[in-house]
DNA sequence: CCACCAGAGCTC
DNA sequence: AGCTCTGGTGGC
């Protein structure tokens, strides 16, 4: 009879102790009862000599253990705990992501383990190479796996790690797993298969870095600084992070690689790269230079340029397509009376509304509420209501007049225009060239066809996001823009903008080393990441929120709040165990009923 | 008469 | 969050 601790996924920070009466191992999963009924859990700890003390809670046995081997390598519990501290998540929300479904529930089936083999005994090492073409890099990843005997190579994309996994040379990918996107039966499949050591890697999307392999002697992160790592679901983990931390917890050599290095690693080892854009391939415009395309009901801002026009003609007649960028979908960003001045605003949330097509139907960007063009200005009852800032929608109609005859041109705005038959029959349409218009997700169809040329429709907006980062992403992805496909180099990239050239873009002449060096002046002066960690806490409910806030400021964090409105609220601390030991009495099992607060973290 | 579902209650 | 128990509803 001992105790153990086990960790059942869910929003508690902490594992839960009971006895154990049937020999265990760590690793393994343990059936336990909890509330009215039964979970499963890992095994985390078994304590073979604590007497059982005093608790403020009555321990109750394991049920029954499902696993006689470990399901989870040591190295791998470490990691989901790492994880579930720096994250602010609890390890039960990281085993939740990092294990398939089907095993850690309830009734879930026994599977066949294989004895976990020994320690790999390597030593950690770190190494970076940041370089434009993505060709000399991915050659370098497959040297280095040429000799692993255990690998992980990550990517931001699933559509990149399938198109490194496929330039494998034969003997490799024999050996190795393209890491199954989503949960399922496939992901359970090669969840096993690493589990038993029946492969020697795997390539995969973020999500990869999770796979239980046995040994694990090189990770590499390609795109170390994409956007991509962090999750856009809780938990709100980052894959290259956790890579990170991995690598040294498997003592492995790890790979930071890509065309621009995050905050963090610069920071930390100065990466150095004197790559820059030929002069001609770079062009930046005064977006106020342009003429007005009219589009019905829209005021004639659609921003074109000379220079966009040239660009794109000049592409079109050298049988190449061009590529107009803009992160506005819909008709029109909003829309505005003519008299007064207000915007429609959503009836729900009060944000203004989006133009989504020519049919007249508004949407809330916020909420996603929908409603018709009313017939008159809800405010001042004007009857003249006006298109502002043009979106994507509105673009469109110019850019296939400008294809003219016998030339495609196609609209790139979501998830179902990038699917797989979509790019197929995409490609197979811009052989000879064409125009696409889209959202800064169209950026990857550079993989497939020959972009000769990408315009940055209003590269301002894409900054208006209040975000901290927006100014990286937006740097990054039109970096990426210049380098991004088969043939990069013989890119042209135009800019529109209202201040073409100066502040951040002065950058993309001149490379990333000095776009970091003045945005991270910028941040070390305001405390944010890479300086201090950005918390972002949602509370559950508007009493909890005062008393956290109240926590951080008796520790001397001061929270910034965005009013009475929202349950959330933010802080930025140079270390993570203050604000742990403020949240953590909210995520102790305790408050189930009174429901759990979503935290989530920026690091860099 | 029972299958099905929404809601409540509980949680080392 | 997620499990199970409850009580109500409705299909036949």
């Amino acid at each position: 009879m001992s105790l153990c601790e086990v960790v059942v996924p869910g929003p508690w920070w902490h594992g839960l102790t009971y006895s154990l009466d049937v020999p265990a191992v760590v690793g393994a999963r343990a059936i336990v009862p909890l509330g009215a009924g039964e979970r499963i859990g890992i095994l985390s700890r078994i304590f073979d000599d604590d007497p059982p003390g005093e608790s403020a809670y009555v321990i109750k046995p394991v049920k029954s253990v499902a696993d006689s081997l470990p399901l989870l390598p040591t190295r791998l519990l470490e990691l989901f705990e790492w994880g579930g501290k720096v994250f602010l998540c609890g390890t039960g929300e990281i085993l939740r992501t990092a294990v398939p479904s089907s095993l850690l529930v309830a009734g879930a089936d026994a599977v066949a383990l294989t004895p976990l083999r020994g320690d790999p005994g390597g030593e950690y090492r770190e190494e970076c190479i940041y370089t434009c073409s993505h060709i000399d890099r991915w050659s370098r990843y497959r040297e280095r796996l040429e000799g692993s005997r255990g690998f992980i190579a990550l990517f931001p994309e699933q559509s990149l790690a399938a198109e490194f996994w496929s330039s494998l040379p034969e003997e490799i990918r024999r050996e190795t797993v393209l890491w199954p996107p989503l949960g399922g039966k496939r992901l359970l499949a090669a969840w096993l298969a690493a589990r038993n050591g029946e492969v020697r890697g795997v390539v995969g999307g973020p999500g990869a870095v999770f796979a239980p392999l046995q040994r694990v002697d090189t990770i590499i992160v390609d795109e170390e600084s994409s956007g991509a790592y962090r999750a856009y679901k809780r938990p709100f983990v980052n894959s290259r992070t956790l890579a990170g931390r991995r690598a040294r917890l498997e003592s492995a050599s790890l790979l930071l690689a890509g065309r621009v290095p995050s905050s963090r690693v610069f920071l930390r080892g100065s990466p150095r790269s004197n790559e820059r854009p030929g002069g001609a391939r770079l062009r930046f415009v005064d977006i106020r230079e342009g003429f007005s395309a009219s589009s019905l009901g829209v005021e004639g801002a659609t921003p074109l340029t000379k220079a966009l026009l040239s660009g794109t003609e000049e592409c079109l007649a050298s049988g190449r397509t061009a590529l107009w960028l803009l992160d506005r979908k819909g008709y029109a960003g909003e829309v505005a009376c003519e008299e007064c001045g207000n915007a429609v605003r959503c009836d729900i949330c009060e944000s203004a509304m989006a133009w989504e097509d020519r049919n007249a139907r508004l949407r809330c960007p916020a909420c996603g509420a929908v409603k018709s063009l009313p017939d008159q200005c809800p405010v001042c009852r004007g009857l003249l209501l006006v298109g502002k800032r043009p979106g994507l929608e509105a673009l469109f109609p110019v850019a296939a007049s400008m294809a003219g005859e016998g030339r495609h041109s196609f609209l790139v705005d979501d998830a179902r225009s990038t699917g797989k038959r979509a790019l197929g029959e995409m490609r197979e349409r811009l052989v000879a060239g064409g125009i696409v218009v889209g959202t800064r997700r169209a950026l990857s169809l550079c993989d497939q066809v020959r972009a000769g040329f990408i315009a940055w429709i209003d590269v301002d907006a894409e900054l208006r996001s209040v975000a901290y980062q927006a100014r990286f992403t937006v740097f990054s992805m039109v970096w990426e823009s210049l380098w991004r496909g088969k043939d990069g180099e013989e890119r042209v990239v135009l800019l529109q903008s209202r201040r073409p050239g100066a502040g951040w873009q002065r950058a993309l002449k001149l490379g990333w080393g000095a776009f970091w060096r003045q945005e991270l002046n910028e941040r070390k002066e305001l405390g944010l990441p890479p300086f201090a960690y950005l918390i972002e806490v949602k509370a559950a409910g508007m009493a909890q929120k005062a008393s956290m806030i109240a926590g951080f400021q008796e520790r001397g964090l001061f929270p910034m709040d965005p009013g009475v409105g929202s349950t959330a609220f933010w802080v930025a601390s140079g270390s993570l165990s203050p604000a742990r030991e403020v949240l953590a009495p909210y995520f102790s099992i305790k408050c189930s009923g009174r429901g759990f607060p979503e935290v989530s973290v920026w690091i860099d």
